[in-house]
DNA sequence: TCGCATAATACTGTATCCATAATTATGAAT
DNA sequence: ATTCATAATTATGGATACAGTATTATGCGA
């Protein structure tokens, strides 16, 4: 076994992860022009690679490509999360049930961990902390379903929600709100009803998708 | 409105739209090393346009990138088919459900008219041709459905699904099976019936994992 | 002063070139 | 003869250079 085993991932796959990042942060905004050449100064690489991260952010549906014309923070209209919602509703959903049939002894024991420190979280009124626990006991389900391509579709799909501010759950009441659905999720899986888990993810993305709606009425009035 | 206003793709989405019918037809099969430079030149293209057409498949997951060892088809295992196909299923159902809802007349009558094509095809045994119709039928739903990004998901699917072989049509007696899977989908959309035909697709991925199945247990026995 | 045309500028898209790493072939030693 | 080491070849990854087009600014005319 040579010590270069462990592959260094190619410039491009790099860079494209720090765009991701300075895309969530919001850093980059939704409609901001991505300047090319100034990137490529900023990380002090030439403009190949990173055209080529551009690529694969675009095909992610984070940037959006014009022709001639350069890259474009993606922005997302109302119409989108309202599609965009059901379908993590189904897909979560779905991952929640497989979930609950195939979690052992142990998965279970980590799910009550991540949980707790949801809790933990929730009573301090630490929204970012939630918010990454939050996102981790998702992943979980994930892993839990067994199905690489259901956890990609959903992974992909909860990138470009995060094109969106994430600052919802600063919403009066909606971090309380989150962390009783949580609990009854948690509690179907313990039980062993797969199909009470299902619903109960499927209302929780819903549940979300409502608040994210207020949240924006309100900025607009 | 200046003339230019259509603006012509660019051209590494040409040459990643080629290389997908390449890989579709399995002139470049799974496994097959994609060699960048013979490309290029058979293009008549710099393997700058080439390489980032390749990362725009990657991430569609047709071809894998090895860091440093090159570019190369995806083959999918058995594994990958029994995740997507339910994947699959659960989403093409969801469609049926939203498009029954949705169709307005006009709609059904398109509907109709592609059946009626499959019927034909049906009848003379060509399976190229029901497998063409076949999926501009589905397409037709994704569309009804109203959901761009649940269309989007199933595309990107199906890309990856056309990585096997899809002479299963061929199967002693699936085509005409498949066919009636269809008249009952349609009968349901037809009558309304949501629910039903939200099933009926469901069971007809299924039925045609099945089929994939049974030409695989063919061909290594 | 406003609108249009033309020119200048700047950015995207493509090609070419160079360096590095991986694979393969060749040779030597056991 | 087989295995290991070393060298040569080849392909990938990245940088740089060039061409073409879109946008913007400037100047002229109405």
């Amino acid at each position: 076994m040579s010590p270069h085993s462990i592959a260094q991932p190619a410039l491009y796959l790099e860079v494209a992860e720090r765009l991701r990042q300075r895309i969530f942060s919001h850093e980059l905004q939704p409609g901001a022009w991505v300047d090319e050449q100034s990137l490529a100064e900023q990380y002090g690489i030439s403009r190949t690679p990173l055209r080529e991260a551009l690529k694969v952010l675009a095909s992610e549906g984070l940037v959006t490509l014009k022709p001639r014309r350069g890259c474009y923070v993606t922005e997302l209209a109302e119409r989108d999360l309202d599609d965009i919602f059901p379908l993590m509703a189904l897909l979560e959903g779905r991952c929640a049930f497989e979930a609950t049939q195939k979690a052992t002894p142990a998965d279970l024991k980590r799910l009550e961990a991540l949980h707790e420190k949801l809790e933990r979280h929730a009573a301090k009124g630490d929204a970012n902390g939630f918010f990454e626990v939050n996102q981790a006991f998702h992943e979980a389900l994930q892993e839990l379903s067994g199905n690489r391509w259901l956890k990609q579709m959903i992974d992909d799909l909860r990138k470009v929600l995060k094109l969106t501010r994430r600052d919802s759950l600063r919403l009066e009441g909606r971090l309380k709100q989150s962390l009783e659905e949580h609990r009854h999720i948690l509690a179907a899986i313990r039980e062993r009803d797969a199909a009470s888990a299902e619903a109960l993810m499927h209302a929780h993305l819903f549940s979300g998708r409502a608040a994210l709606a207020k949240m924006h009425a309100a900025k607009q009035g």
